[in-house]
DNA sequence: ACGCGTTATATTCAGTTGGAATATAATCGG
DNA sequence: CCGATTATATTCCAACTGAATATAACGCGT
């Protein structure tokens, strides 16, 4: 058997030579009145996670499995962010894959049996809550040390190329600011050590309350993957509707797309989006709880997600 | 230690019960003169693959080990596609988690050890090239069949539910094709038992030239989930270049686009877009080679990638 | 009862984009 | 020199999007 052979087959008579550990990681994520917030193991400062068991049906149920024991919390919508590998344990005797997952959930459940924890994901990414205008850390703290870095090298080139990185990353010299970019971010502060989990063990000089609250691991840069997914994709997909309660006003909806691309969006406008597109109905009724003239309120359109697939349009495919 | 804290440890000192295998996958494309073509071990029918082994220093260079000692061929651009556990091999000793990648290199090397074979992804999917219109096989043989597949059940609900199924995936009823939804059709196709993967021991009512050539495994499935990634991803990042000469005229670069889409765009348009983008540069060369009047040779901007990062704009976020 | 603040809802307008069609230019082969 | 062929440039219009403004309906305090 050569060794082309060897590498198509399936599973099966391997020696348990080459096995490793598969973590299901998740970062669960409710909406609070004013931030999305994200679903925390505190004592461990974590994310629910735990191996995938010859028990689990399946990666996804395993997860559901976890969550569900540490926090108290059944999931809803899932779907996969990314699988690593490369951990920093070198050498140890089996290898840990991590399989992460992004869950979209209401918050209404009781606290599980562990004390189980809902942050602001603005705690963890001060940095990226812009419905303010942007943050005063970013002006008079990030761009700052951004800059140090930068010029901390000799290299002139080096100097240039992280100075465009960081303009780009963060929207510096008049370029616009991108709310996808969360992990870009997060992984140009870890480069300039300005993130905790960049600097442990060693000297820190990031303070939490200019790189935000800290986690385990690689856990914070999971989380920063799974804002950007979904940054990126409630453009694109109605996954906006899993965060939202049963029935809600427009103005609710758009509070809760706001808090997730954390900037504004105009009124009218995103009132017509939403509605030639065809995602809500009214239900009827009104609510006179939001302080001025009452407001309709609506309910998702389930049946739009069997009628229609969005489909992105950037090049000139012609249609019919 | 409770379930909990015994959940969120991480790796080390567990048993070996929980171990996994997990294999790597490739997806590898590259172009013919006429359409894309993905890498296949024409022996065992399937796609380039082997496990994740400790020697490995990371899941990509496991992948890219894999490949080129199967194949001869180096990869250049991969991206993660996605992870799969459940697998119909229920009850083994130990679990195959399958991690997937999508590859975009060059046809250019000579082939590996094994015969590897490039083939045409329209020979696995005849039913998604829609260059010269709707495919007959679409309207004279699927059409049908996945009528006859809706209509064979008593439940009128289902019935309805099939038959919506099935437009959207295909287009029926007037409503436009979508090439981005090559997964869903195979699975619909899967579904209706209209693949020969479906029926495998059984009965095989599914002959090639209708359903395509199929694969080991869900392996065909695999490229089907590549097949609409790259689909979707060229409409929003400059992936196509991967896959180009580095000099080329704005009509190869054209094609290129219109065999992956499998549909046609407007020429002008086309041009337009890629100019105002700015993606290409002239080398002030021309080719007469391509039958009537001169064309001036590109080359991609690789400047492109640090200066931009394109974002969608889906909602009516305010910028500035 | 009245005005005012507040929020909801509707309308308007202009600049941009994108699909589609048409026009002009340069080469080759007869 | 003509016409077939491909390349390149321009135009037109409909749809979309950002931005601003106008009107409606409630609570509250006076």
């Amino acid at each position: 058997m050569d060794d082309r052979a060897k590498g198509i087959r399936k599973g099966g008579a391997g020696g348990k030579a080459n096995d490793v550990n598969a973590d299901l990681i998740a970062v669960v994520v409710a909406m609070d009145s004013s931030a999305p917030c994200v679903l925390t193991i505190p004592q461990a400062n974590a994310l629910p996670s735990g191996p995938f068991e010859l028990t689990h049906r399946s990666l996804q149920s395993g997860l559901r499995g976890w969550v569900e024991q540490q926090t108290g919390q059944p999931l809803g919508y899932i779907e996969q962010l990314y699988t690593f590998a490369d951990r920093d344990r070198v050498g140890a005797d089996d290898r840990v894959i991590s399989i992460s997952y992004l869950a979209l959930t209401h918050q209404d459940e009781a606290g599980g049996s562990a004390g189980p924890h809902w942050g602001s994901w603005y705690d963890y990414f001060p940095w990226e809550d812009h419905r303010s205008g942007t943050p005063a850390v970013v002006l008079d703290e990030l761009r700052p040390r951004l800059m140090e870095w930068a010029d901390g090298t000799d290299d002139g080139t080096t100097r240039l190329d992280r100075r465009r990185r960081a303009a780009i990353a963060f929207g510096f010299d008049d370029r616009h600011w991108n709310e996808e970019l969360a992990l870009q971010r997060y992984e140009l502060l870890y480069e300039a050590a300005l993130v905790e989990e960049a600097i442990r063990g060693g000297y820190s000089a990031a303070s939490t309350s200019v790189s935000g609250r800290s986690m385990i691991a690689d856990h914070r840069r999971i989380l920063a993957t799974g804002i950007a997914r979904l940054r990126s994709k409630i453009k694109y997909r109605p996954v906006v509707f899993e965060l939202m309660p049963p029935i809600f006003t427009l103005l609710q909806l758009q509070r809760t797309v706001e808090a997730l691309a954390g900037r504004l969006v105009r009124k009218p406008n995103f009132r017509r989006l939403i509605e030639q597109q065809e995602l809500v109905e009214e239900t009827g009724e009104t609510t006179a709880e939001t302080g001025g003239r009452p407001a309709q309120l609506f309910r998702f359109r389930h049946a739009v997600l069997d009628e229609r697939v969005i489909a992105g349009t950037k090049l000139p495919l012609a249609r019919g």
